[in-house]
Parts: structure tokens; sequence; C-alpha cells
RNA sequence: UGAGGUGUGGCCAAGUGGUACGGCAACGGGUUUUGGUCCCGUGAUCCCAGGUUCGAAUCCUGGCACCUCAGCCA
């Protein structure tokens, strides 16, 4: 059942589309699209233009597409597309129909160039790519016109046709649009249209030799599938301008012309966004592959536990600006805590037992006894636990010598084992070391379900398995990817993987949970009672549960 | 020293001339069989300096800071 979402605020692409509309523009049409390259896999920064790509054709009733974005065969993959479909649609979005791929143009794209070349807007260039650079000038130096950018429009047709044939080799000649190399926006300095390059294409095999360049692909690919609002990063700013040339030459009258308009990237605190560095990341092995609980990737979320809802939710509270900005992580964990708080069921495990025997607890005796299933929903009804007279719980609720403000086990202090009853600590017992073996206590069978009748206050409330019925477990507890909170920036021009956390992940093989448990599958989510919420990995075995830490409660020990 | 952008509390972010929404975080307090949840409370005069106006975060002028652009990447 979907919840209701966010009731979206306003920001300035609705401002533009209301303004839009207003004008019966495009007879007041929506259609946007998110248009990623298959070069890698989509992260939470791709969530929030999925979002707002997606978002804004629902609010407006238009349609949002899916089109790959792949012009470069060099680095785009298979794998890419497949991780991408799976992505979007795990998001909760939906395309319809309108699945496309830059590819699917590249004979009109073609068709255009040549018509650019006709219309003696476009040349043939014969200079090396150091020979282009070394050419363009600087920001305020004006660059110098390529000898080719005199040739007749018969030539460069001639030649354009033979780049195709695959006449000359790689990396030879360009299709270059002639602008103005003097243009003080480094764009417009007659840009490469067109590069020669030998690569077979994912989907057009070995059809092509020459590949458009993005600036000549993506505006022309909105232009055709009749997009009307382009929603990109503000790195394309400075595209705009030439976005814009080529609609005003090769855009027919009539039709919709689609308008670019850029926001600002996500940033979050203590990880890294740009592909680049997450390929790095998964190929210099820092992690185990993009699905990596530790990424930011939507695959990486997944698997951490993280819900659709959760996400979108967060995308919808950072908002959309033009401001540099650099969201903190807490509110993502916010987000899902919220979600998974009402949604999740609960469960007991212990990740770190220590032995209790309960004294005065008959030896060979079994309760069952009854534990709410989610405090938030009472519609999710109880399940039952066993108790006996060996337990285990977690060694940090229990201190030697407890502190002032310390509300859990310890040496003649009383404590309620969640949904069982009061014990106090009688004993301890160490090892050969020193180190506690495990406790003693005794229980007051008055107690039972937890809660006594004279009104006795037992500050301290602690989960608690029975170690006869117990399974076994593994968990794994994640922490941040980085110990900055903008590594990118506090490397400078150094290496951002110095920030690593070394301690991101930490496996806990011993952990014991309540018997229910045994019942999950991968994906299933829950939250472990006062620790965190878990999901379940798909590397876990049967009977053997893996379960990763999604996210910790959020911990005010010692603060009240 | 070129062009294009952006500057509102620790982090996001509304506000479009009428006297600073909201969320996260933080910090107090209450409730609580999760030190969870929930509830209540606490913070800015809007990059700076001038100007226009009865009145400006919002308009004008001049500064300052930060981001983007010199791939045959997207």
């Amino acid at each position: 059942m979907e919840k209701e979402e966010r009731t979206s605020r306003s920001n300035f692409i609705k401002d533009i589309i209301d303004e839009d509309i207003k004008n019966n523009k495009n007879e007041g049409r929506v259609v946007t699209r998110f248009p990623p390259e298959p070069n890698g896999y989509l992260h939470i920064g791709h969530a929030k233009s999925i979002c707002i790509n997606f978002g804004l054709a629902k609010q407006y009733a238009g349609r949002c597409h899916l089109r790959m974005d792949d012009t470069n065969p060099e680095k785009e993959e298979m794998e890419y597309i497949e991780s991408i479909i799976n992505d979007v649609r795990w998001l909760g979005f939906d395309w319809g129909e309108n699945l496309y791929y830059a590819s699917d143009y590249f004979e009109q794209l073609y068709q255009w160039g040549l018509l650019l070349i006709r219309k003696g807007l476009a040349y043939v260039c014969d200079m090396t790519p150091e020979e282009v650079s070394a050419t363009r000038g600087t920001p305020s130096v004006p660059g110098t016109e390529s000898p080719g950018r005199t040739r007749s429009v018969e030539e460069n047709l001639d030649l354009f046709e033979r780049m195709r044939a695959g006449e000359f080799p790689d990396g030879s000649r360009t299709l270059r649009a002639r602008i103005n190399m003097a243009s003080p926006n480094m764009n417009l300095r007659d840009p490469v249209l067109y590069r020669i390059k030998r690569a077979e294409h994912q989907r057009t095999g070995n059809d092509w030799c020459i590949y458009p360049m993005y600036d000549f692909a993506h505006g022309q690919s909105d232009y055709i599938e009749g997009i009307t609002h382009s929603i990109c990063t503000l790195e394309f700013e400075a595209h705009r301008p030439l976005y814009d040339w080529f609609l005003d030459h090769l855009a027919e009258q009539g039709r919709v012309r689609p308008r670019q308009i850029e926001f600002a990237r996500l940033s979050m605190t203590y990880t890294v966004m740009s592909k680049r560095k997450l390929l790095e990341l998964v190929a210099s092995k820092f992690v185990d592959g993009w699905d990596d609980p530790r990424m930011p990737t939507i695959s990486g979320l997944r698997r951490r536990g993280y819900t659709p809802e959760s996400i979108r939710d967060f995308a919808e509270r950072i908002g959309v600006a033009k401001a540099d900005n650099i969201v903190d992580v807490a509110l993502l964990e916010h987000c899902l805590r919220e979600d998974l708080n009402k949604r999740a069921p609960r469960f007991m495990a212990v990740l770190d037992p220590l032995k209790v025997v309960i004294e005065n607890y008959p030896e060979g005796k079994t309760e069952e006894l009854e534990a709410v299933n989610n405090p938030e929903d009472e519609g999710m009804g109880s399940r039952t636990m066993p108790f006996s007279r060996v337990i285990y719980i977690e060694r940090d609720d229990f201190r030697e010598e407890a502190p002032p403000k310390f509300f859990r086990l310890a040496p003649g202090k009383e404590v309620r084992l969640k949904f069982a009853y009061y014990v106090k600590c009688t004993a301890v017992e160490k090892d050969a070391t020193g180190e506690i073996a495990e406790i003693r206590c005794a229980y007051d069978p008055a107690t039972r379900g937890g809660w006594s009748e004279d009104g006795r206050k037992v500050k301290g409330t602690i989960h608690w398995v029975s170690a006869e019925h117990s399974i076994g477990v593994t968990a794994r507890l994640y922490d941040y990817l980085f110990t900055d909170p903008d590594p990118e920036d506090a490397a400078g021009e150094g290496d951002f993987t110095r920030f690593l956390n070394k301690d991101s992940l930490m496996i806990l093989d011993e952990c014991r949970a309540e018997p229910s448990l045994a019942g999950v599958r991968p994906g299933d989510r829950f939250q472990l009672e006062r620790i965190g919420y878990f999901c379940v990995d798909p590397d876990s075995q049967e009977g053997k549960p893996v379960l990763n830490r999604t996210v910790t409660l959020k911990d005010t020990k010692g603060k009240n």
C-alpha cells in the first residue's frame, strides 16, 4: 500500500513550469526525461534527479522518459543498462513504453550533421586531439581557427561521409560546429560533434565508427522525443547556449522545443558521489562491488535495507535549488527510521552475548511469553518468545561497576527483561583471564510479562534471548565509508581514499537471535529491539541469516 | 584580469517590497515494558557596504566569497 507522499513544496523549476502552463506553452504539456549514461551504477544523487523528473511528470499529469545516453561505447556496458532499469523501477517509477536510447537516433543525428554542413555550420577538422586542445585558447584568450574551417560544403560532405564509411583512422578527424573560436563561452569554440572511434556499441554493434558527442546528441534527443523541460545539473549551464544553438538550426517550426533547466546536484556528508570515484572504490576493492551496503548507490542502499519510500521522502525533503550543497546524511537516516519505525516488525537478538543463569528459575522449564510485534501498529499483532533458565543478554548491558546514569544491569540492580520478568543480578563469574564469563540472577515470578503490580519502578529494560532456543546469526555492522564529512574537499589535490574509514564494516559471527528470526528471507527488514534496523542479506544461508544493519536506533544514552 | 552561476541559523531550504515557513542536527523538559517512538520548548534580520522607499532578504550601485567551463567524457 502506497503511503501518501509528502506534499511537495515549491521550487524554481515548478515556478518555470507553472509560468509555461499559464502561457499555454506546449499546450500545457509537461514531458521530462531521466537520461543516465550507462557507464556505472546509479547513486543517491541520481535518485534526486529521478524523483525530480518523474515527480514533475506525475504532478503535472505528463510523462517522463527513461533514456540511456549511450553515445560512448568505450565506457558503457549492458550490465549498467540493466542495473539502471532495475534501480529506477525499484525506486517506484514507471516510464511505460518510453524507454529510449540515444543510439536509436544515430541515423537522424548523422543526417543532422550533414544538414549543418550544407548550411555551412559544420566542417570536418583534420587536427589531432592535441592540436584541437592547443588551439582552443583559454578562458581569457581566444582560440585559433582550424584550417578545415574554410573547406567547401562539397568537400565537407565528402569527408564526413567517408568518416562514416570508415576511411580514416580513429582520432584523425572530427566534425566540428562552425560557431566562434573567440567566444568567451568555451563550449562555443567550434565544439566537436563527431569523433571517429572504432568501438563496438552494445546496441548498434559495429554499424558505426563515428559517434556523436554529448552536446550534439542530448538536446536533439530531447527534441525528437518531444521533451518540454530538459532538467539537468548545474555543470551543463554553460552548455545551454550550445543546446539552443543546435535547436535554432535544426528544429522545425511548430514542434515542441525543449528548454534546458539546471539544478544543483546532490552531495552528502561522509561519502563521495562521482561515478568515477565510486568506480575507483569498486575497482580497487575498497568495497565489495557497486551494491556494497556502504556505497551510496541505489543498489547499495537497497542491499543495506533502505526502502524506496524513504529515499523518495529524502529527495522531497532536500528540495531543489541552484546553490551548491552538501546534505547531512543524518537526514537520509532520519527518513529511513521514520519509515521503518511504523512498518518494521520487532525482533530480539543479542549481538555480543553474555550468559545469564537465573538461579531461581526451574531447570528444564520453558515458557512462551507474548511479545508485541510493533508498538506503533497494533495490527501487526504479537508472537511468543521462549523463556528459560539460561538466557543471553548484551554484554554491554551489564556493568560490574555502574556509572550513576547506567540504567541497565549491575550487581544488586534490577532490570526488566522485555516482555519477560524483572531480574536482579546476584553474582558475577569470571574466567581465568578476568573476563566476565557469566552472571547469575534471580527473577521475580510475580512480574511475568515484565510488569509488577506493586508499583515498583524499574528504570532499565533490556532485550534477551533464551540460550537453548536461540539461533545463530551473523550481523554486519556498517559505518560511514569515510572519516571526513567531506572527503573530496578535505583531500584537495590529494587522494580522497586516504579518508576511507577502516572500520566501516564490522562482522559479528556469534550473535544469538530469537527463534522467530529463523523464518526471515533475504530482503526482509525489521528492527532488532534497542539496536537498530536490519535487513537480511542475500549471502544468508539456510538457517544462518546474515543481517545487515541498515541504521542504528537514535541513541541518547548519557544525554538525558 | 574571460564567461556563466550561487550566497537566508551547524546542514538543507521557503520567501518574488510589508516587517524571516518548514525539515534535519543540537540542546532542554514530559510520556514510555525499545536510553526507540511520541509530545512540548530553545536559535538567524537574510555575504558586506552604500542607495531607493513610509517600509527591502526581496529593487538599484559597488564590493567580497564560493562553484562551473580550456575531454575527440557525459
